[in-house]
Formats: C-alpha cells, sequence, structure tokens
DNA sequence: GTGGTCACG
DNA sequence: ACGTACGTGACCACG
C-alpha cells in the first residue's frame, strides 16, 4: 500500500489568538509587535522541518474585523482583540505566501468553515488530513482519514481521542455543543447542562432530537427534563451556531495546494521589517542587500559628466563629502561620495591621486553645482558637519530634503542614530569599517567612501515608506528645515572674553582653596573631597551624622545636595561641604574648560545635537551652551563673560510657562486656561485654587507649594518628593495634591487618558504628531511601568514646547530673511532663543522675534514671549 | 565603562 | 508592595 499524502488545514485566526497569548510580547524596534508573526514564523519552520506536508491551506477568518466585533453577542466572552495583534493581522497572509502556501480568506465566513469544506470534500483514505487547530468545535469534523493536530502541545485527536476526551462519536460532538454550549464562542447551550451530562443523554438517547422528545414525553424527569423541553429553541440555535460549514464554494484544488517553497525575496522583506535576524539567517539563503560591487571611483571627465546627468535625470541624489579632520570645523574638502540608484554610487576625488587623470578642482566644481541645482533633491545620513565643511568650501545648498540621522529618530527617537546601526537594523548589513586616511588602495578607499552613502540612499527609500501623517509633519516641516538653522548658529558661535573669565576663576580658585581648609579642620582629617564614598564615610561613620535624610544607592550613601542641607541643621560640615561642591563644580566644569572651546574667531561653537532627546528636544554639547549657570550670584559672573560683538546687543526671548500653557490647552482645565487669559500669575492662582484663599492673600509659602505642585504635574508628581521639596510630610503633600486635583478635575483625567492612550499604542504623540515609544508601558513590573507612564505624561508636554520653539526657529529665521534685518540667531535653551542684534536694529528685531515666536502656534490659551536687552548673556535677562 | 553629582530647562 | 519627578551633558574617581 503507497504511503498516505499528508494535508494540513491551518486554522490562522485559531493560531494567532493563541500566539498572542502564549507569547511574551516582542517588537521590532520602531514599537511595531511582532509576537503574532513570530509565532507562526515558528509554526511554519516546525511544519517545513517535522510534518512536511504534501498539501497545505492556511485559511483566516473574513473581514477587517474579528467577527466577534461584527457581531458584538457573538464571541463575548474572548478577550479582547488586543491593539497590536490588528497590526500584526495584515501581514498574515503575506507572511503565509512567503513561506509558498497558499492562504484562503473568504468574504463572510470564518476559517472554520473554509477549513471545514475542505475537510469534507477531500475525506479520502489516501489522504491524512490534519487540522491545525486547537478549537475543539473542530472534534466534529474528525473522521477515520481527519484528525486535528493542537501543533502547540503536539497532540492528535482521532476518532478514538475523541471518544476518550468527550464521551460521544465525533458526528454527536454538534448535538453536544448544542446542548452544553461553548462559553468561548458565546453559544448558550442549555443551563445546567455540561459536558458529562451532554454526553451521558447522547449515550442514552443518541442525538438532540432523541433527547429532547424523551424529555417532552417525560422519560427525563424533574428539573433537568424541565430546562430541556424550555431551552429547546436554544439548544437549536446552538447547534446552529456550532455547526462549521462543510459546504461552501470554496475555489482550490489539490495542485494549488501544494507547497511552492521559500519565497526568498518576500520572506527577506518581511523578516527585515521584523527585525527577525536569526531567523532569516537560518532559513534563507544570504542576501546581499547593500552590493559594493557597482561602486566606482570617477577618474575621467566623461565619467563625470555622466554621473552628473545621470543625476539631474533621477532628481534626486545622497551624498556624503570626505574631509581631512574629525572637526567639521577644520580640514580641506577632499572628496565626495554620491548616490542616485540601487546601483549607481560613486566617489568623486578633489584632490590628485595616482591613477586619477581627473582634474580635482573641476570634479569639486561639478560637485558644487549639483549640490546647489535647486531641481536635484539631496539626501544624506547626518548631513550637518557635512554642510559645515561645504560652507567653508563656499557651498551652501538651498534645502536638504532627507536626513536619515533625522528620519529614524522621528520615528524611533527612543534609539540610537548612527549609521551602523541604521544599517544593521534596516538593511541587515554590517559596515565594513576602513579609515579613510589610512587606506592607500584605490578600490578600498572607494569601498570606505561609498558605502555610507549607498546604506543612507537605501535606507531612506525604505524608512521614508513607514512616514505616518504626524512623524512625516514632524520630519518635514520641522527637523528638516531647522538642519541650516543649526549649522548657520554653529558657525556663528558666541563671544567669550577670556580676561572677563579668567577674573572670575581666579576669585572662585581662592575661594575653593579657603574651604578646603575649612572642610579639613572641621572634619579634623584631610579626605578625597571629590570621592563620594569618602564623604559618605566622613559624615556618617567618622562624625556620625545620621543617615535618615540620604537614600542608599548602589555603593553606598548618597550625599548629594539635598542630604547636605538637610544635615546642615546638625553639623556644620556640610553647608561647607555644599559650597566646595558649587564652587567645584564652577571649576571644573565652565572656568577651566570654556577657554579650551574658543576658536580662532574668539567665539564658541557648539554642536547642537538634533537626534538624541527622545522628547524631541535640541541638546547641546562641546561645550554644553544648555547649561551654563543663571541660578546663582557666582554663576551669573560666568555668564556675564558672554558678550556681544562690537556693535551688537543680545536679545534674549523665551517663552513664560508654556510647558504649563500647553497643559492648560490640552487639558482645558478652566482655571488654568481662565488664568493664562488674564495674564495672572499662575502659581499664585494655582495657590488661591488649592488653598482656598483670594489671589491677594496667598502667602509666600503658598505661592511656592503652588510652585512646586505645577513643576511636579509635569514630572509625573509623587507625594513623596513634593513632601521632601517642600519639607512638609508625605500626608501633607498628599492633601495638596488631592486639593490640586480636586479644583482641576479635568488634568487628572487627561493624565489618565494619556496613560490610557500610551497602553493601547505603545506611544504617546505631541500635539505636532511627534511619536515617542513607550514600551515600558505595560511592564509586569510596578517602578518600570510608573516610570512609562512618567515619561508618557512629561513627552506630550515638553515634546509640545519642543515642537513648538522649533517652529519659532523657522519662522523667526524666515522673517529675519524676509525682513533684510541682520540679526542672527546664535544659541536655543528650551525655552530661550538668544540673537545677536547689530544696535541699531533692535526695536525692529525685537518686534518680529516676538511676534514671530507668540505665533508659532495657536493654543487655546496666548503664548507669552518675555524680551530683554543686553551687552551680555546675564545682562540680556532683564 | 560606570556611578554619583550637578549645571541647565 | 513598590520606590520615590521629566529631559539633557560633563566632570570626577574608581576599577
Amino acid at each position: 500500500m503507497p504511503k498516505k499524502k499528508k494535508m494540513l488545514l491551518v486554522d490562522g485566526s485559531n493560531h494567532a489568538f493563541r500566539v498572542q497569548f502564549a507569547l511574551p510580547p516582542m517588537h521590532a524596534s520602531d514599537g511595531f509587535p511582532t509576537r503574532v508573526l513570530y509565532g507562526f514564523t515558528l509554526l511554519f519552520q516546525k511544519m517545513l522541518s517535522m510534518y512536511r506536508p504534501d498539501y497545505v491551506v492556511v485559511s483566516f477568518d473574513s473581514g477587517k474585523t474579528f467577527r466577534h466585533e461584527t457581531f458584538p453577542d457573538y464571541k463575548g466572552h474572548r478577550p479582547e482583540r488586543p491593539a497590536d495583534l490588528g497590526q500584526q493581522w495584515p501581514l498574515l497572509p503575506a507572511l503565509v505566501e512567503g513561506f509558498g502556501y497558499p492562504c484562503i480568506i473568504m468574504e463572510g465566513f470564518e476559517a472554520d468553515d473554509v477549513l471545514g469544506t475542505l475537510a469534507r470534500r477531500f475525506d479520502s483514505d489516501d489522504l491524512e488530513i490534519l487540522l491545525v487547530t486547537s478549537d475543539k468545535d473542530f472534534a466534529q469534523l474528525v473522521t477515520p482519514n481527519v484528525k486535528l493536530l493542537d501543533e502547540m502541545k503536539n497532540q492528535i485527536l482521532d476518532v478514538k481521542g475523541v471518544q476518550e476526551k468527550f464521551g460521544v462519536r465525533p458526528d454527536q460532538i454538534i448535538d453536544m455543543l448544542a446542548l452544553m454550549g461553548d462559553t468561548s464562542d458565546n453559544i448558550p447551550g442549555i443551563s445546567g447542562i455540561g459536558q458529562k451530562t451532554a454526553a451521558k443523554l447522547l449515550e442514552d438517547y443518541g442525538t438532540l432530537e432523541g433527547i429532547l422528545a424523551a424529555a417532552k414525553d417525560g422519560r427525563i424527569k424533574g428539573k433537568r427534563g424541565e430546562s430541556l423541553v424550555e431551552g429547546e429553541a436554544d439548544a437549536y440555535l446552538s447547534r446552529r451556531l456550532a455547526t462549521i460549514a462543510t459546504d461552501l464554494d470554496v475555489d482550490v484544488d489539490l495542485a494549488a495546494m501544494e507547497p511552492r517553497g521559500l519565497q526568498v525575496d518576500a520572506l527577506w522583506d518581511l523578516f527585515e521589517r521584523f527585525e527577525f535576524g536569526m531567523v532569516a539567517r537560518n532559513l534563507l539563503p544570504v542576501r546581499k542587500t547593500v552590493d559594493p560591487g557597482c561602486y566606482r571611483a570617477v577618474t575621467t571627465a566623461e565619467d563625470l559628466a555622466s554621473a552628473a546627468a545621470a543625476i539631474r535625470e533621477a532628481g534626486c541624489v545622497a551624498f556624503d563629502v570626505q574631509w581631512t579632520s574629525q572637526d567639521p570645523h577644520k580640514g580641506a574638502w577632499i572628496g565626495t561620495s554620491l548616490c542616485w540608484g540601487p546601483l549607481d554610487a560613486v566617489w568623486i576625488p578633489h584632490e590628485s591621486r595616482p591613477g586619477v587623470e581627473l582634474d580635482p578642482e573641476a570634479a569639486r566644481k561639478v560637485v558644487t553645482d549639483l549640490l546647489q541645482d535647486d531641481a536635484v533633491a539631496l539626501l544624506g545620513h547626518d548631513v550637518k558637519p557635512q554642510l559645515h565643511v561645504l560652507a567653508r568650501h563656499g557651498v551652501t545648498p538651498t534645502s536638504i530634503d532627507g536626513d536619515t540621522m533625522l528620519l529614524d529618530y522621528s520615528l524611533m527617537p527612543h534609539l540610537e542614530h548612527n549609521l551602523e546601526g541604521l544599517s544593521k537594523r534596516h538593511l541587515g548589513h554590517s559596515l565594513s569599517h576602513g579609515s579613510l586616511q589610512e587606506t592607500l588602495v584605490l578600490a578600498d578607499f572607494v569601498r570606505t567612501a561609498v558605502e555610507p552613502v549607498h546604506v543612507a540612499w537605501l535606507v531612506e527609500r525604505k524608512l521614508s515608506q513607514r512616514l505616518d501623517e504626524g512623524t512625516r509633519r514632524v520630519y518635514a516641516e520641522i527637523e528638516l528645515p531647522l538642519v541650516g538653522i543649526l549649522v548657520a548658529m554653529e558657525r556663528e558661535g558666541i563671544q567669550l572674553d577670556l580676561k572677563a573669565l579668567s577674573d572670575v576663576r581666579k576669585d572662585i580658585a581662592a575661594r575653593t582653596d579657603e574651604r578646603v581648609a575649612e572642610i579639613y579642620a572641621a572634619a579634623g582629617q584631610e579626605f578625597k573631597l571629590n570621592y563620594a564614598k569618602d564623604v559618605s564615610r566622613v559624615l556618617f561613620d567618622d562624625l556620625g551624622l545620621p543617615k535618615t535624610h540620604s537614600r542608599k544607592l548602589k555603593t553606598g550613601w548618597s550625599t548629594d545636595a539635598a542630604v547636605l542641607e538637610k544635615l546642615a541643621e546638625e553639623h556644620e560640615l556640610p553647608e561647607m561641604l555644599l559650597e566646595y561642591r558649587k564652587l567645584q563644580a564652577l571649576e571644573s566644569r565652565y572656568l577651566a574648560t570654556l577657554p579650551d572651546y574658543v576658536a580662532k574667531d574668539g567665539r564658541v561653537h557648539t554642536t547642537f545635537r538634533q537626534a538624541v532627546a527622545a522628547t524631541g528636544r535640541l541638546a547641546s554639547a562641546d561645550p554644553n551652551m544648555q547649561n551654563i549657570p543663571i541660578r546663582t550670584f557666582e554663576g551669573r559672573r560666568i555668564r556675564e563673560a558672554f558678550v556681544a560683538a562690537p556693535g551688537h546687543v543680545f536679545l534674549s526671548a523665551d517663552y513664560s510657562q508654556v510647558e504649563l500653557r500647553i497643559l492648560a490647552h490640552y487639558t482645558g482645565a478652566e482655571a488654568l486656561v481662565e488664568s493664562f487669559r488674564r495674564g495672572e500669575d499662575i502659581h499664585r492662582r494655582t495657590a488661591s485654587e488649592v488653598f482656598g484663599v483670594a489671589m491677594e492673600d496667598v502667602s509666600f509659602e503658598q505661592r511656592n507649594a503652588a510652585k512646586a505642585i505645577n513643576f511636579g504635574l509635569m514630572y509625573g508628581m509623587s507625594a513623596f518628593r513634593l513632601g521632601r521639596d517642600l519639607s512638609i510630610s508625605r500626608q501633607q503633600a498628599q492633601e495638596y495634591m488631592d486639593g490640586y486635583f480636586g479644583r482641576m478635575p479635568k488634568v487628572q483625567e487627561w493624565i489618565e487618558a494619556t496613560k490610557v492612550y500610551c497602553r493601547e499604542h505603545g506611544y504617546v504623540r505631541t500635539l505636532y504628531g511627534r511619536r515617542r515609544l513607550i514600551l515600558e508601558i505595560n511592564s509586569k513590573t510596578f517602578s518600570e511601568r510608573a516610570a512609562g507612564e512618567r515619561e508618557a505624561v512629561n513627552t506630550r508636554v515638553q515634546g509640545t514646547a519642543a515642537d513648538i520653539i522649533k517652529i519659532a526657529m523657522i519662522d523667526v529665521d524666515r522673517a529675519l530673511k524676509a525682513s533684510g534685518l541682520r540679526a542672527r540667531l546664535l544659541l536655543q535653551v528650551h525655552d530661550e532663543l538668544l540673537l545677536e542684534v547689530p544696535e541699531d536694529e533692535i526695536d525692529a528685531t525685537r518686534t518680529l522675534v516676538v511676534d514671530r515666536m507668540q505665533n508659532a502656534a495657536q493654543l487655546d490659551v496666548p503664548l507669552e514671549v518675555n524680551a530683554a536687552v543686553g551687552t551680555d548673556w546675564n545682562g540680556a535677562h532683564g
């Protein structure tokens, strides 16, 4: 007898739901859920290696929604469809096809009916049919040739198995379900009858009709008989619901059910999207996503001309410039890589090299014209430093149309965005590392120089498809236009008066020495003042000060400023330490280091980091110009050393309470909205609300407490921290918070709604559509989850503020250019813009800047901007 | 490289 | 019962 052929009929919907609850959550790095897709991948791998079927069909329930959503009463007890399953659902058929299996979805029918039909149609002694499902309803289809396979448990249920498990024959299963019901499918059945009773009745009377007849003529007595008679209609309805159709017009024949084998290209695309790197490597042949075979150096004038023509034809080119330094403000432009298609990538040298007959100057001219051609869209990865190099060589592209660093950042702000990482994540390709300086062989040089631009081109093509309305807006209308503005600001720099700074430094140094001597005397010993472990030993062990105000850290007890302030009540040393720390911090972080950053032009050129802050803020580095001191007297003396150029003044314009205004806009809380519309002092008003006193009767302490609450709100306040900061009990702090939320219920509702939204989507968005993924929001660990909730709330507020000031920068820049005013943006400090303005244009500039900032966003409350003028940065703070 | 601390918003 | 507010960058000291 010939071996039976094997047919697998896979219930895809059933498998999707099972995987959803059996596996832990999985996501690609952009937050796209992949758990169910992974579960199917495992199943299909198992089918390939273990079951080796001759025929396969996978079927899914039809329609965009699940049946229990279309018919709310149906399957009502099934757990709600998790949001992430819906996102994966449309990709499941593609995955099925990728594995080479046919997928059937019939409009208006469930997978059960499709598979039931096929199981009946092909039932013959030549075939072994396995219904792959855990749904026990399918037991009604079991015959000597048709079995159920629970693939996750490795269990097979045949005729004998059905009888052992349910106590009835497969052909009695429908009647059994009609009697006992099925809560998971919302089939009512008859109350009071479970599986055991149903089986017994069927054994005694054969069929549902037999049982009901017996009940009617009194052969089944008592309560059970009564409920059978009363439940007759329910039983027949239940039977209809439980019956799997076997007579659909499914258009498929045996030939169509033969597996076609792995569809390698399609599967590579899917696995890359899902980031199933391991699976792909184990299952699929290597795919060269990035093939350096096509790279070439442009070595002749003819070649250069044809490349330029091809690029103009394409209308879009990715570029990457090479120069002879790490620092974009230094070094010479020695070459440019260009890529304008998947197989069109070249390196163009701008200096003489052996084997290159191209005139370097002529080559640079051609590239320059291309980069400044408005008809050619420009792409790159992290183009800002490259624009610096180009600008120093007189090349200024009018716009940047794509930057993969910013594209990746707009989609996945919680990650890092270096090109190596992007190449790995999006192309599955590791960049070859070679240094341009050391490489001598032209071919190797070309590969090292061209690969980045090729990768950037490929990544851009892939990622730009993933933008949705919100992320596209943030990327194209905020981040990209900002690049050129940041280049200009960084090039401009800010003048530092070294003499003034060194005067401050001498002063601080002398005072630091005094403090050190004082501290050693008070402690009765010398110890390492900058070593937390030593400080904690001296305070808590040697002097025996109480640890009650401190908190335990990984390495010991904290001695930070908040702790020292408390300890100051017990001993003289903490006060001295505080003073020492403050002076030492100013010395090491500003006084000692800032002079090293002064460039030949006497100015400090920071670098704005556009793709690091998960909320959308900018960051500033080398040096950080966003944390120059201002809160203390000594600190302000450092700020005074930043001075306007001769004939110029500084204009500092900052948003007043921008985050609280955003909160007012979002929540619509009446007191907040009204207060901002009236131009009141918001902390005073908050105090008036919380403490129930008239505005004019608010005490200093009450206003202070209200201010702490307002800050706390935006950070996800805890009563513990509020109490500590205000030196009141936790209970008292909790009462304040309750008072606040009692007066502003809309704020509390908004916070709650934000958390709910984040739990459902795995991300939150700002007012302008910027997204931040927060996957910890659904963590099982309390503290992780709580941190995620705080991030969610804070990101909507902080992120929207970041969007608004970025929009303001773009508007201010545009308006300055249009007006012909010569003012220049120098710095952005989150809610402040600092400009350097020719003295005689200050009034017009001030009006323009304030107007653009106030109108950068139209909220339900006005945006207020304070502007002040001065010859130094401290003086320009009113 | 990591942890603690502290400057800014 | 948990662990104690959001976002950054930079320095110091240790290992």
